[in-house]
DNA sequence: TTACAATTAGAGTTAACATTCCAATTCGGG
DNA sequence: CCCGAATTGGAATGTTAACTCTAATTGTAA
């Protein structure tokens, strides 16, 4: 893959497999679907991924990687501003968001790489919120302070999987309330 | 299906489909699979159920029920005994929770029965809680009652994803601090 | 006990899937 | 403009899924 054409290829495929795992599911998203989709043959996938499931990984690390974005150099925020960007996340870019929920609970079952991907950048989160948390309110313990965010951020996870499954759901409203 | 003998090999197989749906996922769940685990040839599956939806179907019908149980004659719960209902159901039948969370997040958006099912059970719920928050809280609105059970509803359901990713996470000491 | 329906196992069918192969076309540096 | 490499579509392959068929066995009501 060196060409312009084979670049441009390789965008629409990942276009495609984003698309169809956020409308679709994994189930869905038969390397058929995505070549169909992306207006190619098969022998053009099999030219730029070796495998259905290396295409796969590249958007469910792309959609892992965005819930936390910008890892470094956020030493100083808010929790109102990790709130803020997780909702940015959220409500910003939906269909990577669902990609990110759909292989969160879904496939992080069934693949060991992936559930281990999700841990490791759910740890990251909490220690970023703890420290935030800490910063807000230095007379807590990082015992409680760890309490209290793993409970932060699980209501926001409930609220994102919860608008995932009810489009008018007023995700922002609440996510805004959780704000200590 | 009228004799003992099939009655039984229904059950093998329902607890089969629970097995597999909470251990490995939806897509792992073939007729195949299924007949291994039950020790049944696919004639005996085909016996007993139409297809392999219809058996599926059953076993998630089930686990979207028992999230509430007993809808009758719990007009007078408080909000305590609600979450400690739905806390019963998480910590007390991992499996056929495990079901209902993959079910409602990676399930709902394929099959439009399944998500039908998952929101009106969701809206029964609501109602059921508001009207405890409401006995517990009477200077509230209704319309502020239903932000604030939305909220511990998303809340909740945030702590069981998490606690399906991560077995040791303290599903019941947070959900006890969301008793308001 | 007997007769008939229910149950069973597993081989066979069909379709969809991931992947491979290859001949034809396109690209772009020299 | 020319040539080797990249790219392409689509037909071919092998596998596995859901499902059907059938002959043999088992259950039970009378």
């Amino acid at each position: 893959m060196r060409y312009k054409a084979g670049l441009a290829t390789r965008e629409r495929i990942l276009s495609a497999i984003r698309e169809l795992l956020s409308e679709r599911g994994l189930e869905a998203t038969t390397v058929t679907a995505v070549c169909e989709r992306a207006e190619i043959g098969a022998g053009s996938f099999y030219n730029l991924f070796e495998s259905k499931e290396e295409a796969v990984l590249a958007v469910i690390r792309e959609a892992i990687e965005a819930v936390d974005p910008d890892p470094l150099g956020m030493a100083n925020d808010t929790i109102a501003d990790l709130i803020g960007a997780y909702m940015k996340f959220i409500a910003g870019d939906p269909q990577l968001a669902r990609v990110y929920i759909i292989i969160a609970v879904g496939g992080g079952l069934t693949d060991p790489e992936v559930a281990e991907r999700i841990m490791r950048s759910h740890e990251v989160r909490v220690d970023r919120f703890r420290q935030a948390l800490l910063r807000l309110k230095p007379e807590l313990s990082v015992k409680d302070a760890t309490v209290e965010v793993e409970a932060l951020l699980a209501a926001l996870l409930g609220l994102a999987v919860h608008r995932m499954l009810d489009p008018g759901f007023d995700f922002e409203g609440h996510a805004l309330r959780l704000i200590p």
